[in-house]
DNA sequence: AGTGAGCATTAAATCGTTATCTTTGAATCC
DNA sequence: GGATTCAAAGATAACGATTTAATGCTCACT
């Protein structure tokens, strides 16, 4: 077990003082002319013994870690899953490393994990956040930490977001549904005060009030327990059996809402035209394949990168905040009449 | 912009020496007999400001960054989603954050992954590592780390791992199917030399030479695009058109294959029974729904953060190395005839 | 009174960097 | 020829913790 090498022992063994290997190593090498002779050797023997410097150590003195932290609602879910992989891929390639963690939705959950970054000395955040957690990043932010906020916004908290036109989304989804005769729309959809479900929720309401329509709408906890999903949703297909159509407020909801279906032995779409916010697999292998709300998934986990890293090379600068809204498609599939 | 508290502040401000504020918050007060009084007064006024060590510096003196390395093939793949965010509940749990990344089965990238993993003082490493990485891993754990590797092992390497048993799960599925009366049974699965892979084609293989029935195996190169896969799968169904069932040999090869039976307009069961290696959504989902080796994601993730923690907390007893196999399941649904 | 033991606390070294001053010797200027 | 500038490098103080060894101080014992 050899111990790893320090920039004290490379100064001994070349006979050179630190300060010089620091400015070699960190690009000050001509700005303190230190002769090339020098840089040359220097460099040489570095690469020779494979020295690292010690980025703990570094960090300390220096107060950047290189590190972002990423808060998603929850890993395992494929929206999040590959949100994340983008930005994990793009972080990489500029230099940063991903510390993340998946929040439940649970507000105190949120709040330690977002300390724990913050023990963690994290350069900047990702976060899509619960609510309740304003004030916590309200904090972050005013000491200095850059934060990008996606999927749902946080109207008290001053800071860069990307997301979506969720009430568009919706309201067109709506309207492509009554043009094509559906009359008894159901929403199902989490009950939560986040942003991005109420605004699905008024998208829904007002394509139906245009047209002077009922609205049927269920709110379900949020839980990660399929069963749980599946028995509010069982429960609200019986109780309305006037619905024609139902829109799934998120991916998850849909995907554990046609389990509700198939059980109950309704038929898609003869008995029952369905619609989901957020694309899956299952949607487009399932049989009919299921007309869903896509998002676009690389531009926006593209603007979250690009909007945490310009803060992060210019920190200086208060730029703007700038509140980027990405459209929706609406991926029409066999799932409707 | 108020700036952190640190041990010399609150020190100053109580009139002690950070060494007793050491002792106190590290719980050395009983062994260094601090005065209870003093202990209290201690802990209140940390408690009053919210002050909270700074970890990287305590990582630079002590060694320990309580950070795990978390390395998957694609955390975008649902299996490797899920077993991610398990191992995530339980190691902030007791204490670890998460550092991860994709190797998307690629072996220079993975070795630079180790590299910047191994710089950012990571104390524990979870990897399903690609193929020829196993230098790399093994000087980790000469060098003290302690490694779990799972889903494939690296024979050469000589640490724990947590597996399923991959032949034997390959060998029942190809033997119900026989026993449901299937004569051409094809095998799609990677091109690659991972264990686990190699296990799964044997199991294939066993089977089928025990009947002395004909192998059709179909390898597709690794990609993260899923036309790449479809294009492959369409090719070999079409050129082998005596399969009458097809066993994946992974999930997402399952998912895409279905894609292209779809496009062929084969009818699963009727045309071509299909089995999938580990499950997902879609596969409970699709109609008809379609059969799995279901692995055990719950007890693998428990496994695998129970040796890493174990290696962490008692770093010295070298344990006999183990090696863990898990059972999977066929859950049988309607793509067999 | 002198020695040693026990108690409660602390000074100072250390971890591996980076960054701010100094230092040294040679060259240039007036 | 002494003062000044400059090139090239080094000494050293942070960064914020942990940990080892040391410091007074009281008390008991011979």
């Amino acid at each position: 077990m050899k111990k790893k090498l320090s920039i004290n022992d490379i100064a001994k063994s070349l006979n050179v003082s630190v300060t010089t290997i620091s400015f070699i190593l960190n690009g000050h090498a001509e700005e303190k002319r230190i002769s090339d002779e020098l840089v040359q050797r220097v460099q040489k023997y570095i690469a020779e013994v494979g020295y690292k410097p010690n980025s703990l150590a570094r960090s300390l003195r220096t107060g950047k870690s290189h590190t972002i932290g990423l808060m998603v609602e929850d890993i395992s879910n494929p929206f999040f899953a590959n949100i994340a992989r983008m930005i994990e891929d793009n972080a990489y390639k500029n230099g940063y490393k991903i510390l993340y963690c998946s929040t439940d939705n649970d507000t105190e959950k949120t709040k330690d994990l977002i300390q724990m970054f913050q023990e963690r000395h994290v350069d900047g955040y990702i976060i899509a956040p619960p609510e309740g957690v304003e004030t916590e990043i309200n904090t972050l932010i005013s000491s200095g930490s850059p934060v990008v906020l996606f999927d749902r916004n946080l109207p008290e908290v001053n800071t860069d977001y990307v997301g979506i036109d969720n009430y568009g989304s919706t309201y067109n989804a709506i309207n492509h549904l009554i043009s094509r005769g559906y009359r008894n729309i159901g929403f199902v959809t989490l009950s939560s005060l986040q942003s991005q479900m109420q605004e699905r929720m008024q998208g829904y309401e007002s394509a139906l009030a245009e047209h002077n329509m009922y609205q049927h709408i269920k709110e379900i906890p949020y839980s990660n327990e399929p069963d749980d999903i599946i028995k509010h949703v069982s429960a609200f297909l019986m109780r309305k059996k006037e619905l024609d159509a139902v829109l799934f407020g998120t991916n998850y909801l849909a995907v554990n809402g046609l389990r509700a279906i198939y059980n109950l032995g309704l038929k898609i779409p003869d008995d029952l035209a369905v619609i989901a916010f957020d694309d899956h697999d299952v949607f487009q292998l399932s049989n009919p394949s299921i007309t869903a709300i896509t998002q676009p998934i690389k531009e926006i986990s593209g603007e979250v990168i690009n909007l945490l890293l310009n803060k992060l090379k210019s920190p200086l600068k208060q730029k703007k905040v700038q509140t980027l809204i990405l459209d929706t498609t609406l991926q029409i599939r066999k799932s409707l009449r």
